[in-house]
DNA sequence: TGGTACGATGGAACCAGTTCCAACAGACGA
DNA sequence: TCGTCTGTTGGAACTGGTTCCATCGTACCA
């Protein structure tokens, strides 16, 4: 463990940069030096100290990734796609998880320097103007997983078409008293979320476009959580004229307003359609009709993204869009 | 960004360790000094260079953690334990995902480095003997969560009281005839996963005790997973004596164990029993009677442990246990 | 008044690689 | 025969901190 490239250039009886030149697999070496470097390192059990390799060359070998709550299904498949990505490489994952609005803001102001990682991914979250300018000026290539914001790469889906799809699919069952549960306001804006909120737009789209007029008190807005969904969605059911179908934020959401019918003793997808997004692991077994986005594809290619930046010149900060579908299952029905 | 520490020492006229100290709070600066000090730090808009800092102090102030399948529900809840824990620290969390035996043996065998990383935590894959000694060898402190092996330190549950438990409960209810669903055994076997040997284990343990005589045909392995888990429950519950309760050796396992009796039109609890393990966030949303482990208090208790493994003397090899019990749910009810 | 102890300070040496330039040998063409 | 070019090679300089030892001034004590 101790040997040192100087100790193996010194056994070997060539020089230091012979050394290097062989770990890293530079041509430049003849392939009888080559090999007599090679027998020395292994018989000296010699390893590169990889700090010091890392401080060498300005690099860390590390793609740090801020995620907002990297429990949720949906986060977790991200992550993993990006872990699948990386492993193949020889970059390290570093991970933070964002559950407060002061963390958020901390990992955007410290997680993206030169000296503590190579590259960052940033999920869901989108920095604003301010701090996309203060990225840039880092100099840390950057990708954004699930959101845009001017002038930053990254790879996102047409949350609005997905909300207008899933509107439109129980318009198309002939439902006219749609409801909307997602996340709460504050939430969106505080961590700058932007796909509740563009769901929630492509609902009123289908909406209007059908000429449809949006009931207020049929749009909820809570934390995002099973619970919190659950509440909303009794609201909704005990409202004197309650919604045949409920669209929901997503998956967990969803879950949240079968929990609120099954109290109520409401039948799905008799009496109520319901109407996920995401499609989680789980969808497929509660049979909820949802609409999928590629969740591990958009952590791979996003470490694509950033490796492209990473071994060549600047990416054009250009967001590639991933396709949705809707899934239909037996959560909705005619009305 | 470009400034070093040299800058800052000319520039407040002072002595290079003079510097270091104050980065490092130090009490051994006059407080006039330090504040000169920290008046040139703030003019030059200096920031310690992290990689430096590593490479000098011989530190990556870096935790790794070797997960396997870290998307299933029980291990994210772990890691969210383990990252809660971590940020509160200025350490880092690197993630490595262990989906295949290959990978396993490569983290297990390259991760732990003094120049990659200053501490590991390994989630649910048990070290073997010879592996147990390459880590010692390496002399990065590690720590076992959800298992435990011969001379290593780490917190575990003890998943032979949780397959008994779970047992006993169906026992008692008047469930003679009892089914278990576990994992595949060459998977456990080549990944080293202890958790649901140990919990057959308790099971058969619980049958002896009632003086109940286990059949091997109700005792089935696969995959880790809900499919497979449905698979294996449809056989037995298609026997032509079938159980009338089934243990499952975690919550998504007896997810499938549920979806089987759902395709077949076998009432639960009525017709059949079926109690899980783990407690992961969605037993209580199936109502599904489940062993309940303190997953997320597995993580941070883990790191403390680290903690202070890094910061003293040796850790003794000591396992700590943490309690497990059941939740009955609305998943099992009298014979 | 001299000796001692201690707080504060400066800076050389060090960590272990990479990078880059100078140098050299041998092949080859003029 | 000499210059040139190319493929190899050696090693100094560099990355930006930390560590540790020598030094200095001053307060305190005998």
């Amino acid at each position: 463990m101790g040997a040192t490239i100087r100790d193996v250039a010194r056994a070997a009886n060539v020089g230091l940069g012979t050394v290097s030149r062989v770990l890293n697999n530079s041509p430049l070496v003849s392939p009888a030096t080559r090999q007599r470097v090679l027998n020395v390192i292994a018989e000296l059990n010699y390893t590169p100290s990889q700090i010091a390799r890392n401080f060498a060359s300005g690099k860390t070998l590390t793609v740090a990734t801020i995620a907002p709550f990297f429990t949720r299904p949906s986060v977790v498949e991200r992550l993993r796609g990006i872990e699948l990505m990386l492993s193949a490489s020889n970059y390290n994952l570093v991970v933070f998880n964002v559950e407060t609005v002061e963390r958020r803001d901390v990992c955007l102001r410290d997680v993206p320097r030169r000296d503590r990682t190579d590259g960052l991914l940033v999920i869901s979250l989108s920095p604003r103007p301010q701090e996309v300018a203060m990225l840039r000026q880092t100099g840390v290539p950057v990708v954004l997983i699930d959101t845009v914001a001017d002038g930053m790469a990254g790879v996102y889906v047409d949350d609005v078409a997905g909300g207008d799809l899933a509107t439109c699919h129980l318009i198309e069952l002939g439902h006219r008293r749609i409801g909307f549960v997602g996340d709460s306001l504050e939430e969106v804006q505080a961590f700058n979320f932007t796909s509740s909120r563009n769901r929630l737009r492509g609902y009123l789209q289908a909406l209007e476009r059908y000429g449809i007029v949006p009931n207020p008190a049929y749009q909820r807005h809570g934390i995002h959580g099973r619970y919190e969904a659950r509440v909303l969605a009794r609201e909704l059911l005990q409202l004197a004229e309650p919604p045949t179908a409920i669209v929901a934020a997503s998956d967990t959401q969803a879950m949240g307003v079968l929990e609120a019918a099954r109290d109520l003793g409401v039948e799905i997808p008799a009496s109520l359609s319901v109407v996920g997004y995401d499609d989680i692991d789980i969808a497929e077994y509660l049979g909820l009709t949802t609409v999928h986005q590629p969740l591990f594809d958009s952590g791979a290619r996003g470490v694509e993204i950033l490796f492209a930046a990473l071994s060549g010149e600047p990416v054009a900060p250009a967001h590639e869009l991933l396709p949705i579908k809707l899934i239909p299952r037996a959560t909705t029905a005619a009305c």
